[in-house]
DNA sequence: CGCCAGGGCTAGC
DNA sequence: GCTAGCCATGGC
């Protein structure tokens, strides 16, 4: 992978398993949205930059070298080797499907705190909608950062929702949720959670730790671990995921439990490679619905 | 109108 | 340990 700078943009050659739209559209992050030139702009670590992929050359604007070897190579996940990962799921017969119709799929780092507040607003809800209530947050309570002729906004820190009402968050339309982002901006503020002491943990640990927190609970904590703290042995089961998994190996009405057996047996530290790419395939495709 | 959405909380067994 | 009903919101 070599990188290269010129004025505001960083060029990477040799990119491989690596498709935008499959990796921004596939429900794991709620900031990127296409432009009309088929590149994606959003907003991480208090940064926008915008990306395109062209013949293997990733293209990213509005960054230096130093920013990408910093954080956004590690942020986009660059230096795994999905091809691996993929050879190696793609054994069996409905991943390979999957695989190959997500093959440009990577799982994102996220940072620890936007990753659990978006997948706490996240229950019970859908994707468009909860893009708007992270979009609406961001907007009141975040730091603006320009680009272009837009103005794009940072996720709040903790410290900048704490001692916030019901009230206060009520314009953000995500009900009765709001409780619940309220009582994590606390356990953060607070310490009852520490969030950079979360990947020194197992999987299992650090899932314990995050449903101290009201909101979130066993598939919450999943998607937290999965794409912010690098769990990748987990097998978020959502109802999509247990629908795909019910239609394709377990019957239709199987438990969220038997799923999370199967998948532990079947995947073990790929379950969470392996739930991305059964996930995006069943949301576009509509199995089982 | 009812049903559903990348579920979780609570009460009741 | 398990299940049933409830929960704000908004699109269909």
């Amino acid at each position: 992978m070599k990188a290269y700078q010129y004025n505001n943009q960083v060029v990477i050659e040799g990119i491989k398993d690596f498709n935008l739209t499959h990796t921004f559209e596939c429900g794991q992050c709620f900031r990127w949205d296409r432009e009309q030139d088929g590149s994606y702009t959003g907003v991480a670590y208090g940064k926008v930059i915008n990306l395109k992929i062209n013949k293997g050359l990733l293209v990213i604007k509005n960054t230096s070298l130093e920013d990408f070897h910093n954080f956004w190579k590690y942020y986009f996940d660059l230096e795994r080797d999905y091809g691996a990962i993929k050879d190696r799921l793609s054994k069996d017969e409905v991943l390979e499907r999957a695989v190959s119709y997500g093959w440009g799929i990577r799982i994102l780092n996220q940072e620890t705190w936007e990753c659990l507040v978006s997948f706490i607003i996240s229950s019970n809800n859908i994707i468009p909608r909860i893009k708007k209530i992270i979009k609406n947050i961001s907007e009141r309570y975040g730091q603006p950062i320009g680009f272009g002729d837009k103005v794009y906004y940072s996720f709040p820190q903790p410290q900048d929702l704490y001692n916030k009402t019901m009230d206060d968050l009520a314009f953000c339309r995500s009900g009765y949720r709001c409780k619940y982002i309220l009582d994590a901006a606390r356990a953060v503020c607070e310490g009852r959670i520490v969030l950079d002491q979360l990947k020194e943990l197992d999987s299992s640990a650090a899932r314990k730790e995050l449903m101290k927190v009201q909101g979130i609970g066993p598939k919450v904590a999943d998607c937290i671990l999965l794409f912010s703290l690098q769990k990748y042995d987990v097998f978020p089961t959502d109802v999509w995921v247990r629908r795909v998994m019910g239609h394709f190996y377990l019957g239709e009405d199987v438990s969220i439990k038997d799923v999370q057996r199967y998948s532990a047996e079947q995947y073990g530290n790929l379950a969470g490679f392996a739930q991305q790419y059964l996930f995006y395939y069943a949301r576009e495709l509509k199995i089982g619905r």
